[in-house]
DNA sequence: CACAATTAAGTTGTGTGCAACTAAATGGCC
DNA sequence: GGCCATTTAGTTGCACACAACTTAATTGTG
């Protein structure tokens, strides 16, 4: 919920604030820029790759992510989708009806537990699963980085979700 | 590979497709997933704490890049921002029309150029900054990087997008 | 000067992303 | 068995992000 009160500066708190203070007053607004901007810049740099690449599969990226975790893992809950993308009810709802409307997946209340929606791949659904094996290739030749690179960039982006995260859950205990 | 199917294979061209081969079929879509996903979900875990720390400034993180160029730059054109920003007018004009009506922001036609419109901060808008300066620190410090490897992470994050910028651009030659 | 091409903002429509809420089902606990 | 807290999807509302389009102003060219 995160909707709570923020006495500010709670965020530094149990967390080591070694930022050395070397850095003028004034060039902080422009270096912060260069670090949220230059990540920003760069996913949504990735998502316009993808959004060409996919467009023959009739896949958004998001609906790509979610296609990838099924083929992957087969029938999988609404509620694991989201575990497995960090995404809520209110992002996969809606993209999972349009998935469905596409034919590509089908939901179905599980029997056991009725409050569970288990999403399976259509036979079309599965079949786009050989025309998406060219996507990885294409992607990595994108980005111009060795696939060694790839990995190093890979684990500094994990290692900062998972710092971002913990301080986010500092503030919003309660959710997801 | 690149041989037939998609004409959409342009994105190849002219790019060296070093990527060694050691890797087995089964395991590109789950790699693939890596380097999209990572960055994906680092991108919005920043936004998840840019979204917490901002709560009290009333901006949110698009607004608040936005703030940063104003107050770097002073009186900006829309184009300007959108350039800064990587955006188009589709994004920026509503956002700025929240930023106008929050009385942060104001807009005017260009005298000299009748198409342009002049964006610049309100003095409540400047009066912002001052309150603004303390979100880079408690940024760097939820990130756990020390400035060194925030400026390495920038640096390489950089070079992804230009090169996937580029690789976009093959594609869909005639746009922004 | 006239007129086509270009440029700058804005509008419309679609698709996330997320907070806040609702509804239904389940599991504990007495 | 009855009741309440929890869990799971879904809905609503808001704010990007971007493609495609519209409108108005400017520029370039003959």
């Amino acid at each position: 919920m995160c909707a709570t009160k923020w006495p500010a500066g709670a965020i530094l708190d149990g967390m080591s604030t070694q930022v050395p203070q070397t850095v003028p007053q004034e060039e902080w607004l422009r270096l912060d820029r260069q670090i949220c901007f230059s990540l920003h810049a760069a996913s949504r740099a990735f998502n316009g790759v993808y959004r060409v690449i996919l467009k023959d599969l009739g896949l958004t990226y998001p609906q790509y992510l979610v296609m990838l975790v099924l083929w992957e893992h087969g029938e999988t809950p609404v509620k694991r989708l989201g575990e497995h993308l960090r995404l809520d009810s209110g992002t996969l709802s809606p993209l999972l009806k349009r998935l469905e409307a596409a034919g590509l997946v089908r939901r179905e209340r599980s029997a056991r537990d009725e409050r569970s929606v288990e999403v399976r791949p259509t036979p079309e659904g599965a079949a786009l699963r050989e025309r998406a094996e060219e996507v990885p290739r294409r992607i990595v030749s994108a980005t111009g980085f060795t696939l060694e690179e790839i990995g190093d960039l890979h684990a500094r982006l994990d290692r900062l979700t998972g710092a971002l995260d913990a301080a986010a859950l500092q503030e919003s205990p309660g959710r997801r």
